[in-house]
DNA sequence: TGACTAGTGGAACAAATATTTCAATCTTCG
DNA sequence: CGAAGATTGAAATATTTGTTCCACTAGTCA
């Protein structure tokens, strides 16, 4: 091993870790890298596994953990593995003493991004635990059994949902599923949505205030015979008229802005849940 | 010991080891009732320490760790401290184990629905919660002055992360403050990027696996004397080296889908953040 | 009071875990 | 192309840690 990486032992809190690593990892080895990297992605797991479970998850040998603690200037893995635990102690009390003070105090100036932040944050948690009690199962098996017949999967959403059929449009991408993404580009939305067929499948998304193009275009697929799978805020949504499965989510708001957190969870549960069906019929 | 402690393996989570103490503690022997005591006071301690640390720091011995998990009706105090460690993990593997056991097992088609949203949730909630506490507020208070006082806006991001910056762009749109959304639209990625002067600014979002167009973008602006301000996953990204602040969002996992949820929550904190600077620099 | 039982401390033991070592492999540079 | 060096995987080893056992104590009931 090189002289250089050889110093006295390192600040022993997670800041001094991370520094550390900002400045020594591009000069790391491969796998001594890929520790790197899983260390940042998954801290819990670094203080509460054991070499072995880690390195494994990690994808290199229990021995490269160990090198890695000492090319950092630990004297071994135990010694890195205190740094996540002490973090991991610090942190709970920490944050729970920050969020009292924030939810008592009105905030000043000052903390107005933590107060911002934290009401979005809310209102992310709100939607999810909405989402947990509200949603039928049933109808998420209903919805990825028709998407995991169809020949394609056409994705129509506009402005604020956009976001959610592009990254419908990335996942079913990703799981070999073949999807269209209807981004009206060229303000060619309708012909984009005009060449779905019946044995294709619509998703269309749309909340208040609906975009009327969205729901221009379940109504011409509906007419056309493909079936539309609609992901709206409630049950008496425009939308609703014209589909064939309706999955409700409401999302929690904060100021004028409604968390996508519970929409984009259900959009995942969609496209790994089909992805699934489909693997299990071939 | 008598015949009525012994019982099969107690519920494997927190709130079960609470309940099961609840009504077995009056009964316990002095000492385990001391480990008891401790037990609920620490249970961080718990969770990261050795037997004989704990032991110390609750005044027994070792073993009688070892006897009161066993008294409990764990097989000894190793079982007993994954009960604590899985509480600071906030339950997350146990998913993946209920995920994998439907497979083998072949469960019914809702249940599957079920595991996986519920997974999803864990996932965005954890993200939550980590975003609440890992995140500098001073970070964003820097980003959002930036960003008041930038020209026009340049938002870059690509595959996963595109659908955060066309939020972005809408919600920078419906505030009235000028951006651009990079969508590499025929190839022009570069081109629209390269437009930004000083007095822009870039935001630029991009995690594991990096594309490189992002990264590109991000160092040719940086080059041009137009701040830039990165949202990654972790010190060690790419962008880190070419931005000039940059925001960690570390999301969890599930399966091989990361949530958005957090990611989703800064961008909104970042939108009105940065209107209300500019309102009130007005 | 004396025998019995439950409870306890501490040492011996067993198991799990981290660390070291070494041979094989891949890089780099002459 | 070939040699020197760095890097890596896997097995051997050393250490730590959890667990069991047994002698001893304290409390209880005949």
């Amino acid at each position: 091993m090189s002289a250089e990486l050889q110093q006295g032992t390192p600040r022993p809190d997670f800041e001094g870790f991370v520094a550390l690593l900002r400045e020594r990892a591009p000069l790391l080895p491969r796998r001594l890298r890929q520790v790197a990297d899983h260390a940042l992605a998954h801290p819990d797991d670094m203080a509460l596994n054991t070499a072995s479970q880690i390195a494994q998850k990690a994808g290199v040998q229990p021995s490269t953990l160990v090198r890695f603690a000492q090319a950092l200037g630990y004297s071994g893995f135990s010694e890195l593995q205190q740094v996540f635990r002490s973090r991991l102690r610090q942190q709970l009390p920490d944050h729970r003493e920050r969020l009292a003070a924030l939810r008592n105090g009105g905030a000043a100036g000052a903390d107005m991004a933590s107060v911002l932040l934290d009401g979005f944050i809310h209102a992310s948690e709100a939607s999810l635990e909405r989402l947990r009690s509200g949603l039928r199962p049933d109808d998420i098996e209903t919805a990825t059994d028709m998407l995991a017949e169809a020949r394609t999967i056409v994705l129509v959403g506009a402005r604020r949902m956009f976001p959610v059929v592009a990254y419908l449009a990335y996942a079913f991408g990703k799981l070999g599923i073949r999807a269209v993404l209807v981004d009206n580009i060229a303000s060619l939305g309708a012909e984009q949505a005009g060449m779905a067929r019946p044995g294709d499948v619509m998703v269309a998304v749309s909340c208040a205030p609906y975009t009327p193009a969205t729901i221009e275009m379940a109504a011409v697929a509906k007419a056309a015979g493909v079936p539309v799978i609609v992901l709206t805020d409630n049950a008496l949504s425009p939308l609703a008229a014209h589909c064939d499965l309706c999955l409700e989510v409401s999302e929690a708001d904060y100021g004028a802005f409604r968390s996508m957190a519970a929409t984009f969870a259900l959009a995942m549960t969609l496209a790994v849940g089909t992805a699934e069906k489909v693997r299990d019929d071939a």
